[in-house]
RNA sequence: GGCGGGAUAGCUCAGCUGGUUAGAGCGCAUGAUUCAUAAUCAUGAGGUCGAGAGUUCAAGUCUCUCUCCCGCUACCA
């Protein structure tokens, strides 16, 4: 049933080059894209590894308008911290491209050029928010106004960053443009969208029929869109920034982000090798997309029906998503910068590319979203890797230095204890590379890590440090037997801890071994003469963690400190008495109160405003229950144009402060008033 | 709200198509040991398998309801 593939094609997805790269990312992408690679590879398969930065999209610009500088600033410089920092932790990329290439602009423009050509496209024209001034139309995110909901004042047009709600830009009050400021006005254009719904029954097939071993979130995920219908896709955008829409007419739409990304794997690959077409083209290559749980839309359902339009490319054989990592009890956040960064890493742990390794491989979050704390990472460091993996290794070494001078000792008459020893060394193998070929690549380094285990047991139970002083040709045999599994422990951990399997191989003056002699016992000859001893890891101090915890203390209070600042609002436009005299604000009775079905955050109210009783409802639910509201006064704008709520009408608005916190507070009298008693 | 994923020893996780006393690593306790980075080895104590119902001779494993966490999604003044 196991297809036989004759190449590998290994994608990891792009980094997004509006930022460094952080654990989040490594834990949930490209440490397992590694170590499946570097298998793949020391099994002798012919597999390549591609990824890039990507570099288009809304995001980025709208950072390099903040700084004041151009997004190919921004990309040159994210795109370098990024590629430096992914070659200091090892990760063996046959190439590292990105999307502002020339050849990427070329193959994405022709891979859209083909399917407009053969008609795979739907054209609509839609209205949009266009900018007289800045004459541009504005994506979602370039339309800044007030959040309907919080009323933070600089929600953007797709989402409010303070609640974070989901936006459209018709829900913003007062939207203006971020790129000139002025008010956008509604605007005709045209865009090309992919019609997904009509690669359902194909998609239907070859994910649900065809590939019901794919991890359950990734297919779950898949079933969940499939059966909730497709919707055509919009793929160009109104944007200066990104490979052009290569269409005659159309001048200032470029190519949407999640349309050329994937497309910058074949670009990449394009550029590693003329023979591309072979990993993209054959049947007999196996694809594998390593990515993180939000995006598998795009590459199970979006990237194949893209791939199955153009025709004549391979899907991929599976999708590996993994969920996410969070840092110290909370979720990882670029922007309040809450994470640990790759770069920084590398500089302030040198040496210790390995040790982040193991712990993010060691705890990824492969089945469900994962915590890293600093303090799990120096325990893995200590407890693990120094003690079990370090220690053993530096024990067999250290007596061989000691009773045989270096020298491989020769294999006297094995024991039953040392051949069931042997066995159970050799019985690894097909567990290890079982479950790195089904991507359980926790498991697979407690393989890795078993190894070790049998050698501190070995040397545990056989005690040469006595027997020496009795029977030294028997010490021989043992050391002989320790040495082999040391020998076989640098095979196993290469995936994983490159360094250190070098470091390993160095010690042991050996140029490499092939993974197929994994469980041999004469993988290093009798007679061979190692080299020195030397550490393999180095325990972590408390204070080397407790630097790390007072650097995300810090930040945690930096954030803290820009969240209050922030929070006092600037003062709104002047108005006149009269136009405050407009609102009708009223001290009114909460009567009633109840949930609106189907939504989470509503509140039907009925109110006494001493005018009437009415409804009003009001977006809540989550700070107050039904409960403690009922018998309140609170103040009610009673002027307020009415407007439907699923499908209740709401007649008012109850005001409400928010405190830094987000969390709101009824305004109240101090004391009990008589019901539309006027405010002003 | 809809959909998907998750909830198993103090911590991080395994538990395939339901079947004897629910497993591993770390931590903890006790003992052994000293070649080794006070590392190692052995033994042990820890779990009403998120809650509640149901199907079954038998459920962590199937069904339903509910709670909490994460993601996607949605006309939430």
């Amino acid at each position: 049933m196991a297809k036989e593939f004759k190449r590998y094609l290994v994608t990891s997805a792009l980094p997004y080059a509006n930022g460094p790269v952080h654990i989040g990312h490594l834990a949930g992408v490209y440490i397992p894209s590694d170590i499946y690679t570097r298998y793949l590879r020391l099994r002798g398969r012919d597999v390549i590894s591609v990824c890039g930065s990507d570099e288009h999209g809304v995001p980025i610009t709208i950072k390099a308008r903040k700084e004041g500088v151009s997004p190919q600033q921004i990309v040159d410089r994210y795109h370098a911290i990024i590629k430096k920092s992914f070659e200091g932790l090892g990760m063996s990329f046959d190439i590292y491209s990105r999307t502002s290439s020339a050849t990427h602009a070329k193959t994405a423009s022709d891979f859209f050029r083909k399917l407009y050509d053969d008609g795979k496209f739907i054209e609509k024209t839609s209205m949009q928010y266009y900018d007289e001034e800045a004459r541009t139309f504005l994506a979602d995110r370039y339309i800044v106004g007030t959040c309907p909901k919080c009323g933070y004042d600089r929600a953007y047009g797709d989402q409010c960053e303070k609640c974070g709600s989901t936006l459209s830009p018709d829900e913003l009050i007062e939207p203006h443009s971020a790129v000139s400021g002025s008010v956008p006005v509604k605007r005709e254009t045209k865009h090309w969208y992919l019609p997904l719904d009509q690669y359902e029954d194909f998609l239907r097939k070859w994910i649900l029929e065809g590939h019901k071993e794919w991890k359950s979130n990734v297919y779950g995920q898949c079933k969940s869109w499939l059966d909730g219908g497709l919707q055509p896709r919009a793929v160009s955008r109104d944007l200066d920034w990104g490979i052009p829409v290569p269409v005659e007419g159309a001048e200032g739409k470029v190519l949407y982000v999640w349309f050329d990304a994937p497309i910058g794997y074949i670009s990449a690959t394009k550029d590693l090798t003329p023979g591309w077409e072979k990993y993209w083209k054959s049947e007999d290559t196996k694809m594998v997309h390593f990515i993180g749980k939000d995006n598998i839309v795009f590459h199970c359902i979006v990237f194949p029906s893209m791939l199955k339009a153009h025709g004549g490319y391979i899907l991929p054989e599976n999708v590996p998503a993994n969920e996410f990592l969070n840092l110290e009890g909370e979720k990882i956040s670029t922007s309040r910068n809450w994470a640990v960064w790759l770069h920084e890493y590398l500089e302030e742990f040198p040496g210790k590319e390995d040790v982040l390794r193991y712990v993010l491989c060691a705890n990824a979050p492969e089945t469900k979203d994962n915590d890293f704390t600093w303090k799990d990472f120096q325990a893995r460091n200590n407890n693990e890797l120094v003690a079990v993996l370090g220690n053993f290794v530096n024990r067999a070494l250290v007596l061989t230095q000691k009773y045989f001078g270096g020298k491989v000792p020769a294999c006297g008459e094995l024991n039953d204890y040392d051949r069931q020893t042997i066995a159970d060394v050799a019985a690894v193998k097909e567990s290890l590379e079982n479950n790195i070929e089904n991507f359980r690549f926790r498991e697979a380094l407690k393989d890795a890590m078993t190894i070790a285990r049998i050698g501190n047991k070995y040397l545990a139970d056989t005690e040469p440090w006595k027997v020496i002083k009795t029977d030294p040709a028997r010490v021989e045999t043992i050391l002989y037997v320790a040495l082999q599994i040391t020998a076989n422990t640098a095979i196993a951990i290469e995936p994983f801890m490159p360094f250190s399997a070098a470091k390993m191989l160095r010690m042991l003056a050996v140029d490499k071994f092939s993974w197929e002699r994994l469980g041999a016992t004469d993988l290093l000859p009798a007679g061979h003469t190692i080299g020195t001893p030397e550490l393999l890891f180095e325990k972590i101090e408390d204070d080397v963690i407790q630097r790390q915890l007072d650097k995300l203390a810090a930040t945690k209070a930096a954030n803290a400190a820009a969240e209050a600042a922030q929070h006092v609002e600037d003062q709104k436009d002047m108005i006149q008495f009269d136009d405050f005299q407009k609102m009708d604000i009223r001290v009114s009775t909460i009567l009633a109160a109840e949930k609106v079905a189907k939504t989470k955050k509503l509140l039907k109210l009925t109110v006494d405003t001493g005018i009437d009783q009415r409804t009003i409802v009001s977006g809540i639910a989550e700070h107050f229950t039904p409960e403690e509201l009922v018998g309140k006064q609170v103040l009610v704008l009673v002027n307020l144009a009415p407007r439907d709520l699923k499908g209740i009408t709401s007649n008012g608005m109850i005001l409400m402060a928010e405190d830094a916190s987000g969390k709101l507070r009824l305004l109240q009298p101090d004391e009990k008033t008589n019901n539309g008693a006027v405010v002003g």
